[in-house]
RNA sequence: GGGCGGAUAGCUCAGCGGCAGAGCGUCGCCCUUACAAGGCGAGGGUCACAGGUUCAAUCCCUGUUCCGCCCA
């Protein structure tokens, strides 16, 4: 079965999808067995409307139920997703009514009900079959086999025998009644159907004047022209101001009736307007409550079509808008019109034609709600259903308990016609209603009079009239509310009324997954019906999805011109095709993403409880993914040779530290897409496999593959083949749910042998627990660690991928040297190495690149390719990392609250981390020391707008003298007093030069004096520190002058010769490429006879190059302008302390004195010592910027402020950076060791 | 009027008490024989605002402001 034809280039997966989806089909793997040993998984499709075509909407509908479908599938299930269409009476009508003008100009009554009717079936026939074809394309395996339509025989019958079963319950009943009418649809609507909209109108005062008297009601009004159907005015039985007139009447004004005025304390709000109300009960809502209540008149004023009826006299057949201002402009002319007051009002449109709707008096069907409620909210009560996201639980339960009867007949044609019968012999006939218009749809002139007929229910036409015998009978013209065929399709797509076995296998579906949209108009009444004709709910679970919008968030359509066709999508679109927001994204047509990669990108963004906004961005980037799974594919099948996976057990074979690696990563990602399932986390799940695929098993393990592929061992080559293939099948199958074609694609070529035709009746694989090797994921980080700090040092020295460099490691740790010894094969070709050497702490390199990780320290001698600013720059970063990180872990620990109250082991680990930073930012330090550049002459040109970091102050607040101590004599390999104090002072050293004493031991330092220093120039030494400020390296200066002075020794020769050349040539390093690196190298290797440096004691260490560390990072920002000065100042905070001491000439702008002082927290000098506490120190910080900003005004002044503000956070912002600085396998990588592997990344 | 969501990097979105993440986009270097739909590296955040709870808040509570939805 195994297609070993090579893989092209790319991936195009319009013929792939095409291919498969012929193929799934032929093999009827979308069936589900009517009986079967398997569990039974069901879902039914949310049956579209023939309407149309599919929008993107239902293609997330579709993704989702495809992959609930097709995991459940491979997990053994006997699964059916059931495929349907919804005839969708008014909005299909419509459409097929309009194209009839359009292509005609013809109207429906032009061709009459059965002739229409058979257009729509037409309609029907063409746009069912496009939606089948649509989602064919998005690879959906719904079993065709059972294909339904709402109006189809079976459905049909089902809907008959709801119908007359309600019926005789008394759950289905005609009444006239007040409903909401659609005048351009003319038809009634259910609550549901009508859109409420907030629109500014007007309130009009109108004055009523009572008969007998001279007194005047005023009533108040948004609709004036239905006063002409005012059977009543009310007034509040306890409003005092009217109690008198109650029961006396009033003079209609324009139309002379004369209507009584009524106490109604319902109505009635004597705070509201007037307190006095008109009532029109068959017009308004509240006033027909009222006109039962009162046994008032209904009169009718407007027709079907909105236009007054004949009864209002001179404003006969004019339109009700039209009719509004006749009225008013009457009432004007007869002084009734008090006034006018503009007024905020909902207005009911209806939901398809956006017409107002008019509340009308009409006799129509309605199923008694409250009965079949119940059942539905107490089923969920008791879980026998569940709500996915479970916030809708609440929406459900408010919209069930505050349910009125359901209008459910439709006066249209399309649809299910009621199956109720009139005798035409003894019914009740319409007289010479002539007011009604000739082409009303369902009433005859001279024809039974429907308001007024007994209507037989029967399941069949009766054959004779039980009242006159008669045997002619005319079914009742109106048509069901298509809902009400959706509300039994979970029973009736499965055979009902019949006692099929599909019922009894399928029934309860497993998963009702739709919109959110349709919870009240679908989901509820599923449930209803459901429960009252199943006596069992529908669905055990309803997952409803957020809405499809634009990238804007905006809804789709087509007069935004935003909509989006997955089929575009799919298959790509020349641009004129293409709405205009798409055509801008894509001038030159969009091209084809294919179903994976829309299906994938869906999927990924469904998040519950949130629209989903379709980003073009991301679908190309699952596109790119699509590509990448395929290249993968293509890589490993190119290199299988003859080898064929006999799948026998991997840990047989000796894998290498990569295989297990990959092997354990993938039994965890495993498990997690699993779960992710689980509970509906389409989107973790999707995140899940994406990061495995590209990041782990693409970034990583392939790279790493090479090594064993392209090598001489066949034993190796094969195990190498063997994990590839077993990975690869089971992502594939993992990912198939998501991304069905592609992965069916490329599993058929896979070279092993497959226990099915098709991945998608392979199983969903499961989590091996003999391959999860927590040692391997522990070992393999060390190796990463080493391969992305060298990658760092490369990428920062821009050094090409051709360029390889030898690289020294040292681990004090004997295990991760020899575990460096052991993958020195991953680290050489991955880092770009010509030669690695492993071995334990010993003399650095000099002039060497250093990356510091915890376990250890891997040098990259520069030999003139490093770029020495960017690696300088770079270990600068990494100090200021460490320190930052360290300052706030610090801070945590002074709280002697935090160490009492958090939980030790949070404690200890802060401890860890503070030790582990501190140790981490000594090593840098050392090694920034060690390539500092070349002395620059001697300049000391005072200079204000430079102030040197005293980074320390902030890092180590706690100890503050360890992290200022001036190198010691036990000290080496490079340490330079003097060049450490010039690097400090740069090119602008700020040292007072009034001060002789304070001159002459500079410029004795400046020399580069080697020889220790004596207890005068140490003094000296402290005197100029003092001057800076920097009073704790004073005070150790003194210190050691009391001590009589370092006595040195001789600085050793090697580093000396071995770095003196390297830092002439380190300013222009590039250039040299080829010449240094043998010379550079011969230092390095006689670790063992080393000059002893390796006896430092850590401290020490630690200090010196703490100093130039600090000086570097000064130098830069020195030289900038004010307003960057200010920054960095305010950033580091302390530097402000050195400018002001110095009498402060301005160097800092206000601003930053501020934000320096803002900043308390860290316990800057030891003397004023007292560490704030964390809180105060958090809310000065946080305070102080905004008042900075607003005093300084400046733009200097305003992001000075805003350092500082970050300070709180923002200290932590750059270190937490670097932790996110690798690519995404060290990520994935985190996720799994988080503590390991970040600390690692240190 | 009542209710429910949402606000986190330039964009689209995860995370939801203990070191802020992804994809895309940006910048730099690279055509490195799986993939330029690519590789490596870097930069990018007052987690809407204001209070509160807590040793600790993007996360919990209260309020405010915007945005969206539902119901009346």
């Amino acid at each position: 079965m195994s297609d070993t034809t090579e893989l092209s280039k790319a991936y195009e997966p319009t013929e792939v999808e095409a291919r498969r989806y012929a193929f799934w089909l032929e093999k009827g793997y979308f069936r589900a067995e009517a009986t079967s040993d398997k569990p039974a998984f069901s879902i039914v499709l949310p049956p579209p409307n023939v309407t149309g075509s599919l929008h993107i909407g239902h293609a997330l509908t579709a993704t989702i139920q495809d992959i609930l479908t097709r995991w459940k599938r491979m997990s053994g299930f006997n699964a059916l997703w059931l495929p349907g269409t919804d005839h969708a009476g008014i909005a299909t009508q419509m459409v097929v009514e309009k194209e009839l003008k359009k292509s005609e100009g013809k109207s429906r009554h032009d061709l009459g009900r059965d002739t229409f009717l058979q257009r729509v079936w037409e309609w029907k026939g063409k746009y069912g079959a496009r939606i089948g074809e649509q989602h064919r394309y998005l690879g959906a395996s719904l079993d065709w086999s059972r294909e339904r339509f709402t109006m189809d025989e079976q459905s049909s019958a089902a809907v008959r025998e709801v119908f007359v079963r309600l019926y005789e319950e008394g759950l289905m009943y005609r009444a006239q009644k007040l409903i909401n009418w659609c005048p351009s649809c003319r038809t009634a609507l259910s609550d549901l159907e009508v859109e409420h909209e907030e629109k500014n109108g007007s309130i009009w005062h109108i004055r009523y004047p009572v008969k007998d008297s001279d007194r005047t009601l005023t009533v108040a009004t948004t609709r004036p022209e239905t006063m002409l159907g005012d059977t009543a005015v009310a007034v509040h039985p306890e409003d005092e101001r009217y109690k008198d007139l109650i029961g006396k009447h009033v003079v209609l004004p324009l139309s002379g009736r004369e209507i009584p005025i009524i106490a109604d304390g319902e109505l009635v709000d004597p705070k509201f307007g007037t307190g006095v109300v008109k009532v029109t009960p068959a017009h308004d809502f509240n006033d027909y409550q009222t006109g039962l209540r009162h046994k008032l008149p209904m009169m009718s004023i407007l027709d079907e079509a909105a236009r007054m009826t004949k009864d209002t006299g001179k404003y006969a057949g004019m339109d009700r808008f039209e009719a509004r201002k006749a009225v008013l402009a009457d009432l004007q002319e007869q002084g009734l019109l008090e006034k006018e007051e503009p007024h905020k009002l909902s207005v009911g449109t209806c939901q398809r034609s956006a017409t107002v709707v008019e509340p009308r008096l009409s006799p129509q069907w309605f199923i008694k709600i409250e009965p079949l409620a119940r059942p539905a909210i107490e089923a969920v009560e008791q879980g026998r259903t569940k709500f996915v996201p479970e916030a809708w639980t609440n929406t459900f339960f408010h919209w069930m308990r505050n349910i009125h009867d359901w209008c459910v007949s439709r006066q249209l044609w399309w649809g299910h016609q009621i199956p109720a019968y009139y005798c035409t012999s003894c019914s009740p006939r319409l007289g010479d209603d002539t007011d009604l218009p000739l082409d009303a749809p369902t009433v005859k002139v001279g024809g039974v009079d429907f308001s007024r007929a007994e209507p037989i229910v029967a399941r069949q036409a009766p054959e004779s009239c039980p009242k006159c015998g008669g045997a002619s009978f005319i079914q009742d013209p109106d048509v069901l509310d298509t809902w009400f065929s959706s509300a039994l399709w979970p029973f009736s797509t499965l055979g009902w009324p019949n006692a099929t076995p599909e019922l009894k296998t399928f029934y309860p579906t497993s998963v009702m997954e739709t919109g959110h949209d349709i919870i009240f108009f679908w989901v509820a009444r599923m449930m209803m019906m459901g429960l009252h004709f199943m006596g069992d709910v529908p669905f055990r679970t309803v997952y409803l999805h957020a809405m499809v919008r634009d990238e804007k968030g905006e809804k789709m359509s087509k007069t935004k011109g935003n909509v989006i066709d997955p089929l575009d999508v799919i298959l790509g679109a020349k641009s004129e095709a293409l709405a205009p927001a798409l055509k801008n994204k894509f001038p030159q047509g969009m091209p084809a993403f294919g179903a994976d990669a829309l299906r994938f990108t869906l999927a990924s963004l469904t998040q519950q409880g949130r629209d989903i906004k379709l980003s073009m961005d991301r679908l190309a980037g699952y596109k790119a993914f699509c590509n990448k799974l395929w290249n993968a594919s293509r890589f490993a099948l190119m290199n299988m040779g003859e080898f064929q996976y006999d799948g026998g057990p991997l840990k047989e074979r000796s894998l290498t530290l990569a295989d297990r690696w990959i092997l354990s990563r993938l039994q965890r990602a495993t498990t997690e897409a699993r779960a992710s399932l689980e509970t509906y986390g389409f989107a973790e799940a999707a995140s899940t496999l994406y990061q495995f695929l590209w990041a782990e098993f693409c970034d990583w393990y392939i790279e790493l593959a090479k090594g064993s592929l392209y090598g001489e061992d066949a034993a190796a080559k094969d195990t190498t083949r063997a994990v590839l293939i077993y990975s690869l099948d089971r992502v594939l199958r993992l990912m198939h749910p998501f991304m069905p074609f592609i992965t069916e694609e490329i599993w058929q070529k896979l070279p092993m042998s497959r226990p099915t035709d098709s991945i998608m009746i392979a199983a969903y694989p499961e989590s091996d627990a003999a391959l999860v090797d927590e040692a391997a994921e522990a070992e393999m980080a060390p190796v990463i660690a080493a391969i992305e700090g060298l990658r760092t040092i490369r990428g920062e020295s821009n050094l090409p991928p051709a360029t390889k460099v030898k690289a020294v490691v040292q681990s004090p740790d004997a295990r991760t040297r020899d575990l460096l010894e052991r993958w020195r094969g991953y680290l050489m070709p991955l880092a770009g190495l010509s030669e690695v050497h492993v071995g334990p702490p010993g003399p650095k390199p000099p002039q060497a690149a250093a990356f510091v990780a915890t376990n250890l320290e891997i040098f990259v001698p520069l030999a003139g390719l490093i770029d020495l600013d960017a690696e300088r720059d770079r270990l600068r970063k990494e100090i200021a990392r460490a320190e930052q990180e360290a300052t706030s872990v610090l801070r945590k620990l002074e709280n002697p609250n935090f160490v009492a109250k958090a939980p030790p082991d949070v404690v200890e680990k802060d401890r860890a981390r503070v030790v582990e930073l501190k140790e981490r930012k000594a090593k840098l330090e050392d090694h920034l020391q060690r390539i500092a550049p070349e002395p620059p002459m001697p300049e000391n040109t005072p200079s204000e707008s430079s102030t040197p970091a005293v980074v320390e102050d902030l890092a180590s607040p706690s100890e503050p003298a360890q992290v200022k101590v001036a190198p010691t004599k036990e000290e080496k390999g490079g340490v330079d007093l003097g060049q450490e104090l010039k690097g400090e002072l740069g090119d602008e050293g700020r040292v007072p030069e009034a001060d002789p004493q304070v001159q002459a031991a500079l410029a004795k330092l400046r020399e580069g004096t080697k020889e220790g220093l004596s207890p005068t120039d140490h003094h000296d030494l402290g005197v100029a520190y003092m001057s800076m400020g920097l009073v704790d390296d004073a005070m150790r200066e003194f210190d050691k002058a009391k001590e009589g002075g370092d006595g040195r020794e001789a600085p050793a020769k090697a580093t000396e010769s071995a770095e003196r050349p390297a830092k002439v040539k380190a300013k222009k390093p590039a250039t040299k490429k080829a010449e240094a690196p043998v010379s550079e190298a011969a230092p390095v290797a006689p670790a063992s006879e080393d000059e002893a440096p390796a006896a430092k004691p850590a401290p020490s260490k630690k200090a010196a190059p703490a100093k130039s560390a600090k000086a570097e990072a000064t130098a830069a920002p020195a030289k900038a302008a004010p307003a960057k000065a200010a920054k960095k100042a305010s950033a580091k905070a302390a530097p402000v302390k050195a400018a002001a001491k110095k009498g402060g000439k301005a160097a800092p702008v206000k601003a930053a004195k501020k934000a320096g002082k803002a900043a308390p927290a860290k316990p800057s000098t030891k003397k004023g010592g007292k560490a704030a506490p964390a809180k105060a120190a958090k809310k000065a910080a946080k305070a102080a910027p905004a008042k900075a900003a607003k005093k300084g005004g400046k733009a200097g002044a305003k992001s000075a402020a805003k350092k500082v503000a970050a300070k709180k956070g923002g200290a932590k912002a750059p270190a937490a950076k670097k932790a996110s600085a690798g690519k995404a396998a060290a990520k994935k990588v985190t996720r799994a060791k988080p503590s390991a592997r970040a600390k690692a990344r240190r």
